[in-house]
Parts: C-alpha cells; structure tokens; sequence
DNA sequence: GAACAGGCAACTC
DNA sequence: GAGTTGCCTGTT
C-alpha cells in the first residue's frame, strides 16, 4: 500500500526548540541524527522534525496527523503568557530555557519512563527504553527506517519479571509490570487522570510501587496534562535553596508551574549555575 | 574495589 | 515524622 509522506512548516524556531524540547530530560526516544534531524515515536505515529529557514518542520504519515503533533507540542499554549517571572532569576531561567515545551507525551509511556529513571542518568535511561520498545513494542517502518512504539500495558502486565531481565533495569523491573497490571487489572484508570485534579492524581500514582513524589509529579507533568506538576529532585533541590525561601511553594508560580520547573532545571543543569 | 547516581520503601529511633 | 540503609546496574 501506498502511502503518502508529509511535510509541513510545524512552528516557527522561537516557539518551538526542537533540541532544547528533546534534550531537557522530559522524554527520552528522540535521536538526532549528524545533520540534526530528530527522529521519534509518540502514540504509534513516527515522525521527523528539523530546523530550517526560522522554522521547524516536520515529516510524518500523513497530513491528518498535523493537530495530533501540535497538540504533542503543546503549541496552542501561550507560554510567554502563561509564564510570570516574578524575579530576575526566574527570567534568566525562562530566557535560557526559551523555546522548551513541555510535551503532552502518552500517559503510560511517561509513567513507565519515569519509574525506570529512578537513580539512573539520561543516558542509560534512553537506552533501557529503547531496549524496552525493541524487545516489546511494535514494529513501525517510516521513510524507510524501523522504529518501535512503546509497549502497551497489556503486553507488560503479561510478562514475568525475569522477562525484563534484558532491560538491565534492576530492581525496577517488578515495578514496571505491577504498573502494568495495576492498568490493566487493578483498575488505575490513567485516561480518567489525564488533565485531573492534581491531588487526586497525585493519591493514584503514589499507591504504586516504585512511585513516589518526584516520579509522580514528572508523570503527571509530562504525561498527564496537569501543568501544575512540580517534579524536584537533586538538580530542584540545589536550585530552590539557592534561588528560592526555604518555605517556598511552587503554587506560587501559577497554574502552569510546571513551566517554571522546567525553565529551572534546565537552567541548573545546563546553564551552568545552580 | 569502593563510592555514587536526576529515587523509593522499609526500617529505625 | 525525621533520618538511615539497601536496592540493580553502570560509571568513575
């Protein structure tokens, strides 16, 4: 069967960085290749994004995938308007971080990668991820290259632990398949906490293994749609006493502070300053 | 070889 | 309820 590929102008170069967006530590199954195009999977569709002429532009299936791409971008959100910095801290962070968006990525696989990032770095997350879709994803061919999807929960849920033992994921295997089954059997509804009350959501996600507060909150930020979702760890921690009261909080920053999280971290972690 | 890492849970006091 | 420790694996 034929299909037709399509390339479209996706945004312009300042509401959309695609390496800041890919390489903040929000995702972890886009790759560049030499020349800087980035290649991925998001709910079952594969697609490809590159700078150029001021603009990014994107390659994927077909043309009606366009609003599910600009809705994985969060492109109909204003972020200069839903961003207040309110100190001379947080606008270096928002200048620095300029173009990141938070990706409205699949509920599941933001759980999932999250749970596995626990004690572990970028890197060998990415590569346990993709290992994980390899070894039990789909095979999906697009512009002439195979990728992966990301395993469904029933697939997971089905596995013994020993199964995973080709992740090399550790001692959070068990707790990637007790949240599989926890979507398929034991009745963690994830599509009816997708844009939810944040405690409510919050309550969910901690009643599994393996999930605490930082975990939770990266799931409900990236995965979620709840933009409040505050995710702190050591790079957090460091930024927040340096920059911040001691009896800060972050409901301060608005509806969206999620936003100002991520503005933040990666300012922290790349921008050289704590 | 020991210590540690973008965290959690079980245990201690 | 605050603090300590083990956990898989890979890297330093």
């Amino acid at each position: 069967m034929y299909k037709t590929m399509e390339t479209i102008r996706l945004a312009s170069e300042t509401e959309l960085d695609i390496a800041k967006t890919f390489e903040c530590g929000q995702c972890f199954r886009w790759t560049a290749d030499e020349s800087g195009i980035y290649s991925g999977v998001a709910s079952g569709r594969a697609a490809k994004l590159w700078t150029a002429d001021g603009g990014v532009y994107i390659k994927m299936e077909s043309a009606g995938e366009l609003d599910f791409w600009r809705d994985y971008f969060d492109l109909d959100a204003d972020y200069p308007a839903a961003f207040n910095a309110e100190s001379e801290y947080l606008e270096d962070c928002a200048r620095y971080g300029a173009g990141i968006r938070i990706l409205r990525q699949e509920s599941w696989e933001a759980l999932c990668s999250f749970i596995l990032s626990q004690c572990n770095n970028i890197t060998r997350i990415r590569g346990i991820v993709r290992t994980l879709c390899e070894s039990f994803g789909d095979e999906l061919m697009f512009d002439g290259g195979r990728y992966y999807t990301f395993p469904a929960a029933e697939r997971l849920a089905a596995l013994d632990a020993g199964e995973l033992d080709v992740l090399r994921c550790g001692y959070r295997a068990p707790y990637l398949i007790s949240a599989a089954q926890a979507v398929v059997f034991g009745g963690l509804d994830l599509d009816a906490l997708y844009g939810s009350n944040p405690d409510e959501a919050m309550t969910a996600l901690l009643k599994l293994p393996g999930v605490g507060a930082k975990v939770a909150n990266c799931a409900m930020l990236y995965g979620l749609n709840i933009r409040s979702g505050f995710p702190v760890d050591v790079w957090m921690k460091r930024a927040l006493n340096e920059h911040f009261p001691p009896d800060f909080d972050p409901g301060t920053l608005g509806e969206f502070s999620g936003l100002a999280q991520q503005y933040i971290f990666y300012y922290a972690r790349t921008g050289g300053k704590a």
